[in-house]
RNA sequence: GCGCUCGUAGCUCAGUGGAUAGAGCGCUUCCCUCCGGAGGAAGAGGCCGUAGGUUCGAAUCCUAUCGGGCGCGCCA
């Protein structure tokens, strides 16, 4: 690929160099390129005598002609011109005829050409969304299913194994699905509606298909019936979404296997859990730095007398087993944590310890697990490096073995916490819960967009639209900073919506593929590039592949959404500068043709990567009728 | 109090330690005899929250500080 073959060949300069009387071994070895920001900067910049300076003892500007002369001594056919500007910059111009070469390889490669050089191949587990099954997947959670459903493509992209993961809390220990269930069955059997139930349209769609549930049916069957329905309402509605799961995986499967209990049983033996009355609680002080370790004796909490009572003696009426701890505190915790309450029933906790343990078989021997939280569950982050931590320790309870323990568990586990969303709508914050207890689903905001973007479209068409611009606008901004989601830019105003701007450029250019395929022309076997704005749609193009890796390195998958934008404004650019339909031009026609088909290929594959269609054409919006 | 996170154009946000900090929206103009004008060109608009430090060079890294958001349950 380009930039990495320009990158070698400067490299392989910097060999001949060294060892010369002016470049001593010590050398600086690392070579970067980056683009020129204006034209008269040539193509490439490079800033290797600036870096290098230190190690060769040299002033930049001599290591920079030095380089130079090594360069163009190579007789590189990329290579045309090389400048040294400032205080050192090699700036490098390429030479149009060797081009051509790229153009055909990305003809020859199709989508597949974005996968990075250097290509990866890690087992990855990722899981995401993973809301309960209490209500609609709200449009909170459409940001953790864009991103991580994006992430999961772009994993794959840079060669990867990946498999997509959704974890639901539906045992008869998750209080909150018991709450649902409650609400749902108080609406069939006419109870008094439970004092913090679920209010809200959905709880009663629900119970109106649950009517004909047998007259003694008990909290239990109204579980068991309304979260199985549920589930299947926030499958239909990510999948709308374009977001779909390898494995949809409960966690009362883990109870009634008896893995939990196991798992349990193993903590205990290794040490990491026991039952001995205290919690010991960690507080630190500023950059982690330990201020005092305190074990809180532990008093009995179901008694609700809050007078003082600090130090006296757990009571034991209720209580059916003695708490179970786990001393997460040994593997960086702030405190640790119940497995097993007071009185018998396991906590959210001691489910997280088994599932971690089984995520590894997805896929079979996974090398590294990758879950996505909301904004809200950061505090969640220690917990689970201290489960992971508590399972994978080998060897005896000691500070070192858990310090390792620690520290793999960090490796093996990455959480990615995405921060918080506003949505704004006639300038003002629209809520994604609302009084009324109803929320703000992922398939309405869909729904809206398409309605408003494409009113003469089709219902399904309309979904359509909604999830390309609802895709794209989640994506544009990175997920660890605050955004605000303006649904008046999403929908009214979509003539300056920039993912309809991305696929205009792709219209675009399936249109003028027809009207040279009109003309009789045809694509070129030597396509050749010249005019600065090919060569700026070329470098445009080539740079997919090195998005792709960064994005896959360090997550920032938004920036493929940036790219997009770019790659389409590159496109505009050449289309308004040269002309590809040119019946008494037909080799340039020709060439150009090539690069056409070129720049739809990549925008066809950034965008299957953001999960954004690219249509063949666009209908226009009706504001364009006068 | 502690932790996470963010302060960049009027607004929403990009920005790989590099040259004169960018885009979209909004504002002022201009360009269809021409491959789709959902496009292109030009202009105005900035002490990159503040103060130090690191170095050839800082919006970017470090420290402090101010300001917003979120989180710190035997809820999940």
């Amino acid at each position: 690929m380009l930039r990495n073959d320009l990158c070698e060949l400067i490299s392989a300069s910097i060999d001949s160099l060294i060892g010369t009387e002016d470049f001593p071994n010590t050398a600086h070895r690392g070579v970067e390129i980056t683009d020129s920001k204006s034209p008269e900067h040539g193509d490439f910049a490079c800033n290797y005598a600036l870096v290098a300076t230190k190690s060769i003892g040299k002033p930049p500007r001599f290591v920079a002609e030095l380089l130079r002369d090594a360069l163009l001594a190579q007789n590189s056919p990329l290579v045309s011109e090389i400048d040294i500007a400032g205080p050192g910059f090699l700036n490098i111009r390429l030479s149009p005829t060797a081009l051509g070469a790229y153009v055909q390889w990305v003809l020859t490669t199709g989508t597949a050409f974005s996968r990075p050089v250097k290509s990866r191949t890690q087992r990855i587990n990722v899981e995401f969304v993973s809301v309960n099954p209490n209500g609609p997947v709200t449009v909170g959670s459409g940001r953790g299913a864009a991103f991580g459903e994006t992430l999961c493509r772009v994993l794959i992209a840079a060669g990867n194994e990946v498999h997509r993961e959704y974890y639901y809390n539906d045992g008869v220990n998750s209080e909150q699905m018991r709450m649902f269930a409650e609400s749902v069955r108080s609406y069939v059997q006419q109870l008094p509606f439970p004092e913090k139930g679920y209010r809200g349209d959905y709880v009663q769609d629900v119970a109106a298909r649950l009517m004909h549930a047998p007259p003694d049916a008990n909290v239990d069957w109204f579980q068991e019936a309304s979260q199985a329905m549920m589930l299947e309402k926030q499958k239909e509605d990510l999948l709308a979404f374009r977001v779909r799961f390898d494995t949809w995986y409960g966690e009362q499967s883990l109870h009634t296997s008896g893995e939990v209990k196991r798992c349990l049983d193993e903590l205990e033996q290794k040490g990491v859990a026991d039952t001995k009355p205290y919690r010991r609680v960690i507080k630190f002080g500023k950059g982690g730095v330990v201020n005092e370790v305190v074990d809180e004796p532990q008093t009995d909490s179901s008694k609700e007398d809050d007078e003082d009572d600090g130090d006296a003696a757990p009571t034991v009426d209720d209580v059916v087993a003695p708490t179970l701890w786990l001393r997460s505190t040994k593997f960086g915790d702030d405190m640790d944590r119940v497995l097993r309450r007071r009185d018998g029933r396991l906590t959210y906790i001691s489910s997280d310890v088994a599932y971690h343990k089984d995520k590894f078989q997805r896929p079979a021997n996974a090398d590294k697990l990758i879950t996505i939280l909301g904004p809200d569950h950061h505090g969640y982050i220690g917990r689970l490096h201290a489960v992971l931590a508590a399972l994978l320790r080998s060897g005896a309870d000691t500070e070192e073995n858990n310090r390792a323990a620690l520290e793999l568990a960090r490796e093996k586990l990455e959480v990615l916490i995405f921060q918080i969303v506003r949505f704004v709508k006639d300038g003002k914050p629209a809520p994604m819960r609302k009084r009324d207890g109803n929320i703000y689903a992922l398939i309405d905001l869909i729904k809206e967009i398409g309605v408003n973007a494409a009113p003469h479209a089709s219902s399904t068409e309309q979904a359509e639209i909604g999830a390309d611009v609802a895709r794209f606008f989640y994506l544009m901004r990175s997920h660890d900073t605050h955004m605000d989601f303006d649904i008046d830019l999403a929908t009214k105003q979509n003539d300056e919506n920039p993912v309809f701007y991305v696929q205009y450029a792709h219209a675009r250019i399936c249109s003028v593929l027809d009207k040279a395929a009109e003309a009789g022309l045809r694509a070129a076997a030597e396509p050749q590039v010249e005019h600065v704005r090919e060569i700026a749609l070329l470098k445009k193009i080539l740079d997919l592949p090195n998005e792709v890796e960064r994005a896959a390195q360090d997550y920032g998958v938004h920036r493929l959404a940036t790219y997009a934008v770019e790659l389409a404004r590159s496109y505009h650019h050449f289309y308004d500068a040269c002309r590809v339909v040119d019946a008494e031009e037909p080799e340039t026609s020709q060439s150009r043709i090539c690069l056409c088909e070129a720049a739809r290929i990549a925008l066809q594959s950034v965008c299957g990567l953001l999960g954004v269609r690219t249509p063949e054409r666009l209908e226009r919006a009706e504001s364009s009728v006068s």
